[in-house]
RNA sequence: CGGGAUGUAGCGCAGUUUGGUUAGCGCGCAGCGUUCGGGACGCUGAGGCCCCGGGUUCAAAUCCCGGCAUCCCGACCA
């Protein structure tokens, strides 16, 4: 490198005097060059990271000219010219490992509560995360489109979305007083595209995605990328003549959804979930597995079941069976409306009383039984009355009821008019039950016997230890961060916006949808989460802003030249080479290099320092494991290529 | 929307209780010099709407009232 400077060959080791001569040349040359640089900078008010040789913006003599494309396609970058500030301390609003380093590193920085920008290297991560989600879905076979962003309130009202997603939707109103909502989802805008364009089964099927910001206006955002209100996600839709149909895609999806987890370093596990406000049946969630996710979700060790909390059951075991239970006999219970303390005052374990959990099913009263150890499944309970409007008893709803004392409430209750039990609770088995007035329960209550059980279904929200439903082996709940979801819609948006197909017969039928989501930018967060350390992040090779972090450290002695012009040659070799290299070529401190170089992450880290060079070697060392060893300084392009 | 807290330089914080010099410290930033293989050191310097608005007072970062923003816990949610 320098002015002029012609690339050496890599002859390093001799002591000869001309050489001596010309390095001393050489450095006058920097020095002059440096000094001259310094003044340019000074009048001018962008001054970049101090950085060894001249500071000329444009490319050296020798250098090739690196493409200015868009960020991904850069193959290489010098640190004294990467908008980038890391910082020394954690940020003070940062809770969880992803938020605190992805804003150390510079990669986003907050600009309202749940929004970010994201600065380059944060970019980098995020567009290869995109390319890898663009790659696996255009090889299963789903074609890119992009949708709007402002979509017109008219096409949610269709569907009655407008009200069911309510204040969580950002809504905004254009000078004719058009409402519109920042899309939190796009199943309307691809439902009537497709209305738009086809109406035969032979159009059928068709698949079709994009990958584009979504706005939710969260209650809380919190977590940094976690929970954000504005978040980049992959969504896709598919369109069918039927169910079967739709289930080779959903397969097809399902699959690709793998490969793009795996190549994106995470460690993900798919699991049944409970479908939400989108609508259909059958879905699963893919949760990258970490403390910090905000969902619960209950995997079998024994088999390959696993599910959403709200979404997973467990093999119940009944309770005991007994004969000859005495008649019911009420007993005082004062003051003790909690399962524990009922249990306390009567000597009894929780789990041989009742919970009794009073619900309104359709303008009628019911009752949902688990055993009193357990917890109740609302979801489980959606789910067991099958398509009727349930709600759980609010106060007030207690308060329209006197006769139904919370804490005190039993199955044998005269104005229940249906009881839902989970199969822990059999007919024939003895409970301690709520006496129907405060400060009293019953006990010796059997259900069948004294008091009718009308549906039973898997009510109790599963705990760890639980037997598994499919094998019966021993379930385990962990937490996750959902990275994507995958559904099969049936025809809810397709009959409202009226996506039809004509059949060969010349029949009409709504199109069957499937819908695949992966949250792009949150898979970022996910990523962060899994891969890093007391250091930094360690990104994984798929995603990670550039390949290799090349560290220079000329020091002051003879050899800075050398060290620094061998340096500038790998940097050019390894980006002619294929490899995207972030070369830190800021004139700091080794410390500062090596801090920076472990906290920002890439996967392998190549340092020429002019001990290494004076044996010919320059040091790798791999940022996940943290393994070193020198590469021939000849070697080195061959060697991180071939990766 | 309930409960709790915080807003002071790019970042992290002190100062506020008890009003009173020119509002401070560390990091970062700029200049000079010394250092140079794991966040070096010295000297010099720049950088502030003390969240906003109103009030009390001779005097407000500090006290009072009203907003706004941010964070945490809870309820909600992909």
């Amino acid at each position: 490198m320098g002015v002029g400077a012609p690339a050496h060959r890599n002859d390093h080791r001799h002591g000869d005097e001309q050489r001596d001569d010309e390095d001393e040349h050489r450095r006058t040359l920097l020095r002059a060059a440096e000094r001259r640089a310094r003044r340019v900078r000074r009048s001018s008010h962008r001054s970049p990271a101090r950085r060894y040789g001249p500071r000329s913006r444009t490319a050296r003599p020798g250098v090739p000219a690196v493409p200015t494309g868009c960020a991904a396609s850069l193959p290489g970058m010098r640190m004294s010219r990467l908008f980038l500030r890391t910082l020394r301390d954690d940020p003070a609003d940062a809770e969880i490992d992803s938020h605190r380093l992805l804003v150390r590193t510079g990669a986003i920085r907050r600009v309202a509560s749940g929004i970010y920008s994201w600065l380059p290297l944060g970019n980098r991560v995020l567009r290869n995360v995109e390319a890898i989600v663009r790659e696996e879905m255009d090889a299963a076979g789903a074609q890119e489109v992009i949708l709007p962003i402002a979509q017109p309130l008219e096409l949610w009202e269709r569907t009655g979305r407008d009200t069911a997603y309510g204040p969580q939707m950002f809504r905004l109103t254009d000078r004719k007083e058009t409402g519109f909502a920042l899309a939190p989802t796009a199943e309307e805008v691809i439902t009537a595209t497709v209305a738009g364009e086809y109406s035969s089964y032979r159009d059928l099927p068709v698949n079709l995605y994009q990958i584009n910001w979504k706005y939710r206006d969260e209650l809380r955002p919190r977590f940094g990328l976690l929970r954000s209100r504005e978040f980049l996600m992959k969504d896709a839709y598919s369109f069918h003549v039927d169910v079967e149909d739709l289930r080779a895609t959903y397969r097809e999806m399902y699959e690709a959804y793998e490969r793009i987890f795996a190549r994106c370093g995470l460690t993900v596990r798919a699991v049944e979930a409970q479908a939400g406000e989108i609508g259909g049946d059958v879905n699963h969630e893919f949760m990258a597995v970490a403390p910090v996710g905000e969902d619960d979700f209950v995997w079998c060790t024994g088999c390959d079941y696993a599910a959403n909390v709200e979404a997973a059951v467990r093999a119940a075991a009944p309770a005991a069976v007994a004969a000859d239970v005495p008649a019911p006999a009420d007993v005082d219970t004062p003051g003790a409306g909690a399962i524990a303390d009922v249990a306390a005052q009567l000597g009894v374990e929780p789990g041989s009383l009742l919970k009794s959990i009073a619900f309104d099913c359709e303008g009628d009263l019911a009752l949902a039984l688990v055993p009193g150890d357990r917890e109740i499944n609302e979801f489980a309970l959606r789910r067991a009355v099958a398509g009727r409007a349930v709600r759980l008893y609010s106060d007030e709803d207690f308060a329209a009821h006197p006769d139904l004392p919370k804490g005190f409430i039993g199955p044998h209750h005269p104005e229940v008019r249906l009881v839902v039990a989970d199969p822990s609770v059999p007919a024939g088995a003895e409970w301690v039950v709520g006496a129907n007035r405060v400060d009293a329960h019953t006990r010796h209550v059997v259900p069948g016997r004294d008091f009718r059980v009308d549906v039973v279904a898997d009510l109790a929200v599963v705990a760890t230890g639980d037997a598994c439903p499919r094998c019966r082996g021993a379930l385990r709940i962990d937490r996750g961060i959902e990275v994507g979801h995958v559904f099969q819609l049936g025809t809810k948006y397709s009959t409202a916006l009226e996506a039809v197909y004509t059949d060969d017969a010349g029949g009409q039928h709504p199109m069957v949808m499937g819908c695949y989501g992966i949250g792009v930018s949150r898979i970022v967060a996910a990523v962060v989460e899994e891969c890093s350390d007391e250091a930094g992040i360690a990104w994984p090779p798929g995603i990670a802003p550039y390949d290799v972090h090349l560290v220079v450290l000329p020091g002051r002695g003879d050899a800075a030249a050398g060290v620094l012009d061998a340096a500038e040659r790998l940097y050019r070799d390894l980006q002619a080479a294929g490899v995207s290299v972030l070369f830190d070529d800021r004139e700091v401190s080794p410390g500062v290099k090596f801090a920076d170089a472990d906290l920002l992450g890439m996967p392998v880290q190549i340092t020429i320092g002019a001990k290494g060079l004076a044996r010919g070697v320059a040091e790798r060392k791999v940022r996940r494991t943290g393994d070193r060893d020198d590469l021939p300084i000849d070697g080195v392009v061959s060697a991180l290529a071939l990766r």
